[in-house]
This record gives C-alpha cells, sequence and structure tokens, in this order.
DNA sequence: AATAACATTTAGAATTATTCTAATTCAGAT
DNA sequence: ATCTGAATTAGAATAATTCTAAATGTTATT
C-alpha cells in the first residue's frame, strides 16, 4: 500500500554486460562500450525517468572518461533506435525512460516524482480523431496530478 | 483537401482588446496590457503553438517595451490561470497553446510542424490504469508521425 | 490628492540544457 | 599493418529559462 511504485509492471533485465550488449545489438546498433553505460544506468534507474545531466553523473562512476557529449550521442541514438523514450514532462531537462512497453507518464505537481501508469494495448489514441492522411508513429501521454503521499500530506495540514 | 489546418475547430475570439481583456478578469487576473498582448498573440497564432521566444518577437511589434522576462511571467500566469496550455513536444522549446478544449497535439517529424487533433470529450485516459490514490488534474497527449504533405511528397520521390 | 502596500514590469546577468566543432580514438574490413 | 568510417572527446557556442534588484504602476486608504 506505500509502494505505489510497485504496481508499475515493466520489470528490466538484470543488468549484466552481456544482457545489455546484446538488446543494444539486437536493435541494431553496434554495443560501444559507452551506450552499454549509458543504456545499463537508464535499466537500472528505470523508474527514476533520469535526465540527461544524471545519467552523465551515474555513468561517469562506472566509466570516468565519458563526456557529455557522448551521453546525448547514446541516448540519441538508443532513442532512434526504439530502446529508450523520451519523456517531456516539463519546462525543464528531457528525461529519459527505457520502458518501452505502452504507458503513461505522471507528474506530481507536488513533490516533482515521475511514475509510470500501464497502458492498454491499442486504444492509445482513443478518444482523438486523427484526421486521414496522417501517420501516427508515437503517442505520448503525460498526466499530472497529485501522488497519494502528497495527497495524504495535503489533509494532514 | 490541401487545408488541413481547417480541421480544428478551436475558434480563437475575435481579437479586441475588450474581448482578451475581459477573458483574462474572468480567469482571476488583472489584464495588464502586457498580459492582454501576449494573449492576444497568441490567440491570433493559436494554430502556430508558438515558443516564447516568437511570441516576444511578435509582441515586440505591438508593444516595443515589452521584456522577455515578462512574456515568461505573462505566459506562467495565463497558464496557471488555465487560459493556456504549455506543449511539450520536444528537447526544444516549450510551445504555448490557448486552445483549452480538449485536444491532442501532432508534431510532424518531417516538417516540425504542429496540428491540434480534436478529442472527445472524456476518454482522456482511457485504456491507462491510474492507481487508486492519484488525482490527475491534466492529461496531455502528443502523437507523432508524418503531415499528409510530407507524406506526399515521400511518395514522390 | 497624497501615501502606503503590493503587484508587475524591466534590463541584464546568471544558470541550465543542448548542440556544434574539430581533433582523436576505435573497430572492422582489406 | 593499413585504410575507412563510425564513435568519442573536450570544450566552445548557442539556446532556453530563471533570477535579481531597481523602477513603475495599481489599488486601497487616508
Amino acid at each position: 500500500m506505500k509502494d505505489v511504485k510497485a504496481r508499475t509492471v515493466f520489470v528490466p533485465p538484470h543488468r549484466e554486460r552481456g544482457v545489455v550488449d546484446a538488446r543494444i545489438a539486437e536493435a541494431g546498433l553496434r554495443p560501444t562500450a559507452q551506450r552499454s553505460v549509458v543504456y545499463g544506468v537508464l535499466l537500472d534507474h528505470a523508474k527514476d525517468h533520469p535526465t540527461a545531466d544524471e545519467i552523465f553523473m551515474q555513468a561517469k562512476t562506472e566509466k570516468p572518461e565519458i563526456s557529455m557529449a557522448t551521453v546525448y550521442n547514446c541516448l540519441d541514438a538508443l532513442v532512434k533506435h526504439h530502446l529508450v523514450k523520451q519523456v517531456h514532462l516539463e519546462r525543464a531537462a528531457t528525461r529519459y525512460c527505457p520502458n518501452m512497453d505502452e504507458h503513461a507518464h505522471f507528474l506530481c505537481e507536488t513533490c516533482g516524482e515521475v511514475w509510470d501508469f500501464e497502458g492498454a494495448a491499442k486504444p492509445r489514441t482513443s478518444g482523438f480523431r486523427v484526421p486521414s492522411g496522417f501517420t501516427v508513429t508515437q503517442t505520448e501521454v503525460n498526466m499530472r496530478g497529485v501522488c497519494p503521499a502528497c495527497a495524504e500530506q495535503e489533509v494532514a495540514r
């Protein structure tokens, strides 16, 4: 009841170099050491939806020579090859998410934390009329509001 | 058939100082000259989903003394009072939208243009399981893909 | 109509996020 | 070993946003 995040179904693969590299290769990318670290960091922190800067700082602990430009390069490559999603929630740094299952993002406006909400398989676009002629390749659903922990504090006051 | 944008239903109010100010006041904001210009620019360019910088440049033609900080201040005030929505589509400048009817945004990945897609009244969140305890106050739906004009050019090649 | 209290605007500096550039390194193919 | 192209690097450059402190404007009160 307390651990709301446990509702998230996505379970990142256990992070071993081999497994991570295999995923990168499967996606059609050469698994360089840097890409491996960046993707690995993201898998380890899937629930945090880290920013490029946060990923950079963590990656540095594993590979001190890595540069910010490389983090951006790697992230762009991972996004292009559908291993990672960009999440644009605020007028702030872009966040990254390695959960490619269909889901929505929820931002708590009080504490700033981000959650994944599972989504049904198809009805992503339901309710929205896509005019003929348009091809939709990706849909992003972002919600905002108050998380249970913050709601509780609100009541307490 | 060519004018795809005509599908958008939202019709911004005719821009007269009085009308614009009335809206601002109704929303509970003092209608200052600057807010009036910023909101007016947005209403005039509803389909363009302009960035703060684009709004600034246009606002300047109407009120040369206006500053960028004021544009941000005004936009934040308008957003807080539900006259305008922020739209976060890319790892780039935030866009602003005065259409508060429920709708989705579509970004053409080829030409970069943005469209509004009408949405049904309620099923915004349909398909996504909102865990109990969370209060959702706002939902943003962003799609990306290819617009008809770009699809046509693609075929032509 | 003067004054106090407060909100808003301003210019410009500061900060943060992202992109660019040119040199270097690395991996795979010859 | 050598060539070739891709990837990485440091650091500079640019772009977006926020902050700061002073000035101005507004409203309420006298």
